[in-house]
DNA sequence: AACCGCTTGTGAACGCAGGAACAAAGTCCC
DNA sequence: GGGACTTTGTTCCTGCGTTCACAAGCGGTT
């Protein structure tokens, strides 16, 4: 009997957790204490039905005839997110893209704190962003084993990308998030996600012709 | 009847022929001229069996025995996607982000062209990035017109993003790409796509904690 | 105390995506 | 020219995700 997950969570619960998180998160500041299944379905853009069997993945915590307590649903998904206690990353590769991620607040505010930034020309070394200063490339398996990083954060051009995806799991690193456009391939038990955003682009254009083929009208 | 899509592709399919059409536009630069899809399968990340059921919903223009003759598969799936054509795209919010993405390279060789910069801050307006003059937000209207810009992107800050998504829908946007951490609603037509960063980090640092919970070793 | 409305949590059905296996078809070799 | 190998295109099937619908439970009210 192996029984890989004992409680396992679908991959795509686990990402509506995170957005109803962030809407509890605005609810809870704007004075809000209970909220029911409806209006936090409409607020996160998904089905009340749905939104429960998510919640209900974790244990239910809200009342019958009221609705959810929105401190204790918060709290309650930021420990299942293991949200609540602050992730180390790195970050390699400080272009446009990797300047825009070292300064973006959405992540600190989640618990994910950037405790390396690396690059590997000469001119951005040295530079201070977000209050880190920039770091040579060469000093990768340093920075990963000072920092005890678990999570790497990939936006170096895509030519380079495979070469560092392999030093940071070589150096201990089990989580990476790739914003080159390449495929990477990772030893098992490195989790690798891809985010392209010519990709998005491209099915929203997909959609958009889909949509309207030639000018039909309603019927 | 009322048959809503005659052909509808999945948008799953959509979505990987936009990573295969990467991959084949990188083999055609490497001189290759066939491939299997076995080859494009390992090289894109996916089933070889997934593959070929994704290039099945747009016609059969593989050789059996062969493979598939990388230029012709390339071409086509290109035209199926759209990206044959150049769309016109409008960018709103230029922080740190927002630049990133103007000057993001693999928009433009995709297929779409940034043909509209716009911003709040006066410090950015008439700052040139990506070749392009940054104008003020106040003339959206005007811009996404004198353009005829179908696809609208969102690198604002959250608490204007609505009120942006508003107005670029009232100006004939159909499509639109959101980077703003919030759930955005549009008025029906219009479509409405979502990438949140700490999203993905989220549900990256979750698998990681998943995967080894306590520290126990293989039985 | 009992009733009623409201909301959660769960069970079942539907549709879809993913994967494996098999038949058709074309090429290479003898 | 024939056979065998390779590779595609398709079909079946299993599992997952999503949705609908209903029973269970709690608060407010009379």
């Amino acid at each position: 009997m192996i029984q890989p997950r004992p409680r396992s969570i679908p991959e795509a619960t686990v990402a509506r957790l995170a957005v109803y998180l962030r809407v509890l998160t605005s609810f809870a500041d704007g004075g809000r204490t209970t909220v029911s299944s409806g209006d936090l379905a409409s607020a996160a853009g998904v089905n009340p039905a749905g939104l429960r069997k998510d919640l209900s993945h974790l244990g239910s915590c809200g009342v019958r005839g009221v609705g959810y307590d929105v401190r204790a649903l918060r709290e309650r998904i930021a420990r299942v997110l293991g949200a609540e206690r602050s992730r180390a990353c790195v970050l390699v590769g400080l272009g446009n893209l990797g300047s825009a991620l070292a300064d973006y607040a959405g992540f600190g505010s989640r618990g994910f704190e950037f405790v390396g930034l690396l690059d590997a020309a000469p001119d951005r070394i040295g530079q201070c962003i977000g209050g880190l200063t920039v770091r040579d490339v060469a000093d990768l398996e340093a920075v990963v084993a000072a920092t005890e990083a678990s999570i790497g954060v990939i936006a170096t051009p895509a030519d380079v990308a495979q070469q560092v995806c392999d030093r940071l799991a070589a150096a201990g690193v089990r989580s990476i998030l790739n914003f080159a456009p390449v495929t990477l391939s990772a030893p098992a038990g490195v989790d690798v996600r891809h985010v392209d955003l010519s990709v998005e682009l491209q099915v929203l254009a997909f959609l958009s012709q889909q949509r309207v083929p030639v000018g039909e009208a309603s019927a």
